[in-house]
RNA sequence: GCACGCUUAGCUCAGCUGGUUAGAGCAUCUCGUUUACACCGAGAGGGUCGGGGGUUCGAAUCCCUCAGCGUGCACCA
């Protein structure tokens, strides 16, 4: 075996290891059996790079899937990138305009401006995959995927001619939510509600209009063509059905008819709601119902795509900005004497989350996807799929139902998808996968994978494709099984059935496990179900584990603009990879947000430091002796068994909480066991028991164990000592270790953990003793009550002599008493434990007086306890209705609290 | 407004299906250079588990309620 070298300097291995995983090729499936096991990654957005969110998702990522390759699985990590459509071409254009190009578009045009985003993206993604690499993820970069490769975009337009034909994809004029700064709609998961000061206005049209109304935004007032009511309202019923004409000043007066809508809510404001079918979603709905009555209102759009008032709305507003409009029209207002009331309100106002600017809501033809209506031969929306997929399963099939870790986000799900308004596809950015439909002479529309030669219906050749580009999570939603492609020609449609032919989706779909933050649940968990059970008939993974979003030590998001922003690559290399993870991975409870702070990755180098130390020990020590050699079960002491005992318990608390997702807690086990048990207790007392070659083999056996165990944690420093070990696999696909290898060893009846326990008091007492009373325990007295254990303890103590002196104890000498009356002279008891009086000389005691007081303390803290004991104890009804195990403990608890708080009394009478 | 959370030691958080005298790490205090490790070792102090009520033999854990904080969705015409 190679030594270790005093220091262990991540930086001056970690990329030789990652190098040599590559090489071996266990990131690629192809070379693993066992069972299937796939992750897709969540593509980075290509938009620059990698934060400390994508730090803590590659942590959990690749944990869960280094765990499950070395619990023997086939296991394939998709890497990928995201194209991030329109996100991409907002932050290329920033660039654009920081380089003095101040309309990218224009200037450059599509062809240009396509050149640079794809410069950009490609730059982009060599830093995201090296990023990637540099985190340590073991995943297989044969098959690395692009949302907007070849591959993925047949998946794209495949799926779309599908839903296109079934009547589920559909072209409509309605009110989307438009960027001014991005020329492009946002759907309505993409903006972000902002809180703002505004003023709500309260005026009437003219002085001939009954009914006054409140806005925020007068300007939109001009293109007003009802007013609804609440149809119960006595204030207003009489004017309901009539129309009135009123001059706003403009150019033309409005004709605004009253109706009736119950969604009014007649408490705010005036109770009256000034409808502006073109620029509210909400009125746009009523301008749609309106239809039915047989009492149409109309439409006028009084803003434009660039935010400027349009000639509908007047020559006297025509072409001013919405602002400069507002102002015009409240000032007119108020000369008219028509304004009644000003108010300053808070507002939330709907901001598009790329492009930074309030959206207009703007009459449009758009793409949308129907969300509410049958699929031909289902029967069942995607509405409906969307919720059966993680309720009862899909069809109905239980073997078909998505698990969301924590629980709590499917009920947050639900509740989104039963709000969830048809969802507009179309973006009038260039970046992204253009609409695959083309349209022809006879102005049909022919939707097809690639563009057709000739039009199907009226033969015409000129045919010109949409301008429009999908939302970019119309890609992302096939993620699951476009990764799953090799090549364009692995999907196939024909028969209104999309097939995959690819291998690998075959073996590896529906995907076992999927990650991500709770941010994109909706974006993303939401687009692949649907996508997925739509197009395959497929719930697209079995688990989803939702994790929090990182925070720095305030709380706050991080965040460029903040510029609170932690560069993982220098945290790294400050501190390595594995203390990165490490701390990143460390308390943390799914779904949960957490906070970064230094400290905590500094807690976790400490801790590679000791792992290292613990190794480089054990190394030293065992290089002479044969480990590969059974161990003799003979040999053992009772410090060994306990050890194999706690190792045995561990490997099976590590594999629940690594099966139930509990990353945290398997860290925090152990952390627990490599450091208090296994280094501060075994290894100390490997230095003074005699059974050489049997310590030599456990101590070998469980490095290597707590190696595997902690490897897919920090892989690095574990397969760094690993190679150490000169083995010839490497840690990567090592099988982890079992319980039963532990139980072989240590048999069914182990008391040696018992004896070994009784021992390690022993020592903690004496040292507990030492340091905090004021003793000097140079001379001991160990009384055995030979009365209260079975297991002979003063062979035991006796036994152990060497230990309890060397382990820290400031013991020089111990005399061992079997009765009371051989209590030697001028000793006095000072403390117990499992019924082990040590006796110290009189002149041992440096603050008597102190000394008591601390102890009677300690007595009336006994005797409360004992207290409730009794009390619990002596209740008729929970020694009937607790169960037999949970009294008897409780029995247990008083018999030794009794025994405590006599000897307590006997030490203070000596004391006195 | 609808929905979902959170509130546990000075700080950051665990605590799975109700049964410990409520845990960890960091921080604090005391002591310490002993066969790897001062990025270390030994020891100590520190919490009526947000308030109130209920269910139960038994509640940090389940239910109700109040307060504070947070998130998502919708709306503010």
């Amino acid at each position: 075996m190679k030594e270790l070298s005093k220091n262990y300097l991540p930086q001056e291995v970690e990329d030789a290891i990652y190098i040599s995983w590559k090489k071996s090729g266990f990131f690629d499936p192809n070379n693993l059996s066992g069972e299937p096991y796939s992750v897709m990654m969540p593509p980075p957005n290509v938009t620059g790079v990698l934060h400390l969110g994508h730090a803590l998702e590659n942590t959990i990522m690749d944990a869960n899937v280094r765990y499950k390759r070395m619990c023997g699985k086939k296991v394939l990590l998709v890497p990928g990138t995201d194209h991030a459509a329109v996100a991409t071409q907002a932050k290329v254009e920033r660039i654009l305009m920081e380089r003095g190009i101040m309309d990218p578009r224009k200037e450059l045009g599509r062809e240009k401006l396509l050149e640079e985003i794809r410069t950009f993206a490609e730059q982009s993604k060599k830093t995201i995959i090296s990023q990637v690499e540099k985190m340590g993820t073991s995943c297989d970069w044969s098959r690395l995927a692009y949302t907007f490769d070849d591959t993925r975009s047949s998946a794209v337009n495949i799926v779309f001619k599908k839903m296109f034909d079934d009547g589920l994809i559909y072209r409509g004029y309605r009110v989307v939510n438009w960027s001014v700064k991005g020329q492009s709609t946002c759907s309505d998961d993409e903006l972000e509600h902002v809180e703002r000061p505004a003023k709500l206005y309260t005026f009437t049209y003219s002085h001939n209009f009954p009914i006054a109304i409140a806005t925020t935004r007068p300007e939109t007032k001009l293109g007003d063509t009802a007013v609804a009511v609440h149809p119960d309202d006595k204030r207003y019923q009489q004017y309901i059905g009539k129309t009135f004409t009123v001059d706003v000043g403009a150019e033309k007066p409005l004709s605004i008819k009253v109706i009736a809508s119950i969604d009014v809510d007649p408490t705010f404001g005036t109770g009256a709601l000034g409808v502006t079918p073109a620029h509210s979603a909400i009125d746009f709905d009523m301008y749609e119902k309106q239809k039915n009555t047989g009492e149409p209102i109309d439409l006028i759009q009084v803003i434009d795509t660039n935010g400027k008032m349009t000639s509908a709305a007047g020559k006297n507003y025509a072409g001013l900005t919405v602002e400069e409009a507002r102002t015009k029209f409240v000032a007119w207002l108020k000369e008219q004497n028509l304004m009644q009331n000003e108010e300053d309100v808070m507002q939330n106002v709907g901001t598009s989350d790329r492009f930074k600017d309030i959206v207009e809501a703007l009459p449009m033809t758009q793409w949308f996807v129907d969300v509410h209506k049958k699929i031909p031969g289902k029967n069942k929306t995607l509405k409906e799929l969307m919720i059966d997929s993680v309720t009862t399963g899909l069809h109905g099939n239980t073997n078909e139902k998505i698990t969301i870790t924590p629980d709590k986000f499917s009920k947050i799900y639900i509740n989104w998808i039963n709000n969830l308004r048809d969802w507009c596809i179309s973006r009038q950015v260039w970046w992204g996968h253009r609409i695959p439909v083309w349209y022809c002479e006879c102005k049909k529309m022919i939707a097809d994978t690639s563009a057709p030669t000739k039009c199907p219906y009226c033969a015409s050749t000129n045919l010109t494709q949409d301008d429009d580009t999908l939302d970019t999570w119309f890609s992302s939603g096939l993620w699951t099984f476009s990764t799953l492609m090799r090549s364009p020609q692995d999907i196939t449609y024909s028969d209104s059935t999309i097939t995959i032919h690819s291998t690998d989706f075959k073996t590896f779909h529906p995907s076992s496990w999927m990650q991500m933050g709770h941010e994109i649940l909706f974006f993303w968990m939401a687009r692949m179900i649907l996508m997925t059970t739509y197009a395959l008939d497929q719930i697209p993974f079995k688990d989803v584990y939702i994790h929090g979003i990182l925070r720095d030590e305030k709380g706050n998001k991080f965040s460029k603009s903040a510029g609170n922003n932690v560069d993982p690559l220098e945290v790294i290399e400050k501190y390595g990879t594995d203390a990165l993870r490490l701390s990143l991975i460390s308390g943390i409870a799914p779904g949960n947000d957490s906070k970064y702070y230094e400290e905590k990755v500094i807690g976790a180098r400490n801790f590679i430091s000791k792992l290292w130390n613990i190794s480089r020990f054990i190394i030293q020590k065992t290089q002479d002796t044969d480990t590969s050699k059974n161990i003799s079960t003979e040999n053992l002491t009772v410090f060994d068994r306990m050890i194999l005992e706690k190792m045995r318990d561990l490997t099976q608390d590590i594999t629940c909480d690594m099966d139930a997702y509990r990353f945290a807690q398997a860290v925090e086990k152990l952390h627990f066991f490599t450091w208090l048990e296994f280094a501060d207790w075994y290894i100390e007392v490997t230095k003074f028991e005699n059974n050489t070659d049997t310590k030599n083999m456990i101590l070998h056996m469980i490095l290597e164990d707590i190696l595997a165990l902690w490897h897919p944690f920090i892989p690095f420093i574990t397969e760094e000592i690993w190679q150490h070990l000169q083995k010839e696999r490497p840690l990567l696909i090592s099988p982890l270790p079992t319980k039963n290898k532990y139980e072989s060893l240590i048999g069914e009846n182990n008391t040696g953990s018992q004896q070994a326990n009784v021992i390690k008091e022993l020592i903690t007492t004496v040292r507990a003793m030492t340091k905090e009373q004021n003793i000097t325990a140079k001379d001991l007295h160990i009384l055995i009550d030979d009365t209260q254990r079975t297991f002979g303890p003063k062979e035991l103590v006796s036994a152990h002599e060497e230990i309890i002196k060397k382990l820290r104890t400031g013991v020089s000498t111990i005399t061992l008493i079997t009765s009371r009356n051989h209590t030697p002279d001028n000793t006095i008891s000072a403390t117990t434990c499992h019924g082990i009086t040590i006796f110290i000389p009189l002149d041992g005691l440096i603050d008597t007086a102190a000394e008591k007081k601390k102890k009677e303390v300690e007595l009336t803290e006994v005797c409360a306890y004992i207290a409730t004991l009794e009390k619990k104890l002596s209740n008729e009804q929970f020694v009937q209705n607790a169960p037999e195990h949970v009294v008897a403990t409780e029995r247990e608890k008083l018999q030794n609290a009794q025994h405590r708080e006599q000897e307590i009394r006997t030490y203070i009478t000596h004391l006195e």
